[in-house]
DNA sequence: GTGGTCTAGACCACC
DNA sequence: GTGGTCTAGACCACA
């Protein structure tokens, strides 16, 4: 993974661990990869992964079995989707409409946008 | 005019200038307040305005007459449309249809929320 | 005339006259514009203009009869070359060389550039 | 390192800087100093420093690393020939040849003070 | 009056 | 430890 520099790298980590909890990839119940495993393939500093997984516990995404490692909670893709919809619908979704006024941008452009989009992503 | 606790002052400001610019309440060759008028107006350092006019200026968006101040630049309006458009679609829009596929989020709701936006703006 | 951004407006005019002169276009005891004139025909502000006048009178180029206007000094023609000469060679040759070494850029190259330099000025 | 008056301080540290990665000082990917401790060596504020950093790294010559440090880009020394290059042949050139036509100093003459400067700098 | 630079010092997030 | 931002205040050159 690549980090971008303008977020923080664990919050780039929480975003990613997200992902893998929206799209199926980690269950509920599932065991997640330890933190030293985690910052060996990011190479990053174990210290920043700890600070995602305490930011996804304190959000009951995750829980911890001490000595036995992180695990995805039992509601934890439920919480996961209302804290990223949450975020979506709260913060992002007014900034992109306001940014498409100023633009000019209107919602058929944006429909063509997104179909580009998937398109690039089917390939 | 409040400023958020994410972003840099700074680049609340320049926000708050591309706004008005591609609101055509700045024209371009018009002068813009002095640095000193902004920083007692949004109760901000001055020094803290100065650095949102270099990065305009950097930007090609203002320029500065020695002694006298700083004008939108001759195509002012199009630099930022051109700035704005670019950090939408390649930074902004990605990530938001990205958010769309996984909180399984799909366009008519999209459009729907769109319809909503509008709306508040509107009254 | 354009004014550049890195130097000061009233240094640019100074330079501007020192042209006039060392091209022979301004001859020794002869009148030049008076400030006014030269103000209004590079759109500045006479203060400006009149900063020049004052450092060139002070460099002994140029005298000031009261009533009656500026003219080249008796020598102006060689306080002038002196005075550009001293800074030719003390401040801009040494880091003109420096860069050279710098860059990789050698003797032969400099020649090639000086000789494009000189077949656009015949253009 | 001493100052000259006429040049910013924290464009004669950009210099400084270029120098080093020009003359391989510095190599590409390698680790800069510390902003705090170039501001001490250099007998600097650390925003002055920062401010040198700040413009490398908007022309791409060095970036940062979050919490670690700052960084030689990868292609580093290009860019940094190319920057330096551009700004010798555009701005730097013109006029010196401008004033040895003006001054009647012709090429040979040049490359006399050339070998002067060689020579001196051999010592 | 205008902007431009610099210092001193503080506070913060992040690694 | 690292950089990033902001404030306060000073001084300067310039128009």
């Amino acid at each position: 993974m690549e980090f971008g520099t303008n977020q923080a790298i664990y919050l780039q980590i929480v975003d990613y661990m997200c992902d893998n909890i929206l799209s199926g990839k980690w269950s509920e119940g599932e065991r997640i990869p330890a933190i030293r495993e985690i910052a060996v393939s990011l190479e990053v500093n174990p210290n920043t992964v700890m600070r995602s997984y305490a930011y996804l516990q304190e959000k009951g995404i995750i829980y911890n079995q001490r000595g036995i490692g992180y695990f995805i909670a039992e509601k934890g893709l439920t919480a996961t989707r209302q804290l990223k919809r949450s975020d979506f619908v709260k913060n992002i979704l007014p900034r992109v409409f306001k940014s498409m006024d100023l633009l000019g941008v209107g919602f058929d452009e944006l429909h063509q946008l997104y179909n580009q989009y998937q398109a690039k992503g089917n390939l």
